[in-house]
DNA sequence: TAGTTTGGAGAATATCATTCTCGGGAGTGG
DNA sequence: CCACTCCCGAGAATGATATTCTCCAAACTA
């Protein structure tokens, strides 16, 4: 989220001026209709918002837009990746409060798992929603809009493994590739309307951790 | 999948006659639009179709779609269950041929994880697609759509348990709806397509079985 | 047979995404 | 200071779909 339209109207002009070169005033409407898309999701608390919607909001034009993104779908790519390179930053953050290998996955494991639940306040906003649709339509794409979570977690992997607490035969990536998954879609409600209680990320973190047979 | 346009008119007919009630023929009507959708599905190996082409195909109306239908996504719905239950029936099969209860859990693990990949062979058709989409937009009636799917995985687990096979701690359902959505999704390609090799079935059970702490 | 229900055909509408067309303003070279 | 050009806003046009509506005939009921 950048400064925005709460700047004054000088300076704005003056940052206008100054960073002339059209790549940077490129740059610059991109992550205005970020900003703008953003702002939406958190005032509607839903994901579905209209093109138009963004590009009004943004005080762009929809000609703009079009030049900016090659359609809808990679502003939500764009969305998406922001969204996942915050989460990463904060886990891993959260990560660096412990020191055993094992502590560190667990708090990564639940963080992203409450990350990713149907936000009761909304914050970085039920960002998977639209990561189920492009999962379908894009998988491509969402491999690099999930790099940064997935290196994280292979690291994390890796640092288990080299404490010796990992299984023998699990490979860092793969495992990660797994948990991740479904960390993030057992955050999705339907899951959770089965049952009474909704699962906790304690819940999760023993699934992923020590799995199910006794 | 009913016998549909295969069979002879005259016999459609006769059945039309005799099955007069005014619900049986809105049952068979819903009947066709689903198995014209099939069709189509089939034949286009994708999952998006506009409900013009399933009125055409089905040889009924539009007015009738939606008299039977309150709308695309109840089709969708439709669709899915049907699948769904084709599944659990499948997998209960296959879990017969088994006797030990972890064994059991094993073949169903396995059998649905390669039931929910991007079919080869489009045959029961790349169905986790609008489920995902649908799992977002209309989480509760996903409810019951999944309902035969984890009333299976709930027997088998409980079944484990009185075996003295599953965790202390682990409670059927919840095991059970975490399990489901964890093979669903990890069954999705974009997590396969971060790997070298795609993961396989077997991967996919040990994971969850015993998850990855050693 | 007259009335009622059912359902077909397909036109009309609504909602979006995406593209297109125009015109004005800002910078640039002469 | 004057064209000239390029960038971009405004918003109309297009196209694809879902959904609704209107008209009408066939089937059924009493």
């Amino acid at each position: 989220m950048t400064a925005g339209t709460e700047e004054p109207a000088w300076k704005q002009r003056a940052v206008e001026r100054s960073l002339r070169t059209a790549k940077e005033r490129a740059g610059q409407r991109v992550q205005k209709f970020l900003d703008a898309a953003q702002e939406i999701i958190v005032e509607k608390g839903s994901t579905d918002f209209t093109v138009q919607e963004v590009v009004e909001r943004s005080k762009l034009s929809l000609r703009s837009f079009y030049l900016q993104f090659d359609g809808k779908h990679e502003l939500l790519l764009a969305l998406f990746e922001e969204a996942v390179v915050r989460m990463s930053a904060q886990i891993r953050a959260a990560t660096d409060n412990e020191d055993q290998p094992v502590e560190q996955l667990k708090v990564a494991v639940e963080l992203l798992y409450e990350l990713c639940q149907p936000d009761p306040v909304a914050r970085r906003p039920l960002f998977t929603e639209f990561g189920t649709q492009l999962l379908i339509s894009h998988p491509i794409e969402m491999r690099t809009a999930y790099s940064s979570l997935f290196g994280l977690f292979t690291e994390l992997l890796e640092r288990l493994r080299d404490a010796q607490g990992l299984r023998d035969d699990a490979d860092p990536q793969r495992i990660a590739s797994m948990m991740m998954q479904s960390i993030m879609f057992i955050a999705q409600p339907t899951s959770a309307d089965m049952l009474p209680e909704p699962i906790s990320a304690e819940e999760v973190w023993e699934f992923c951790a020590h799995g199910i047979v006794r």
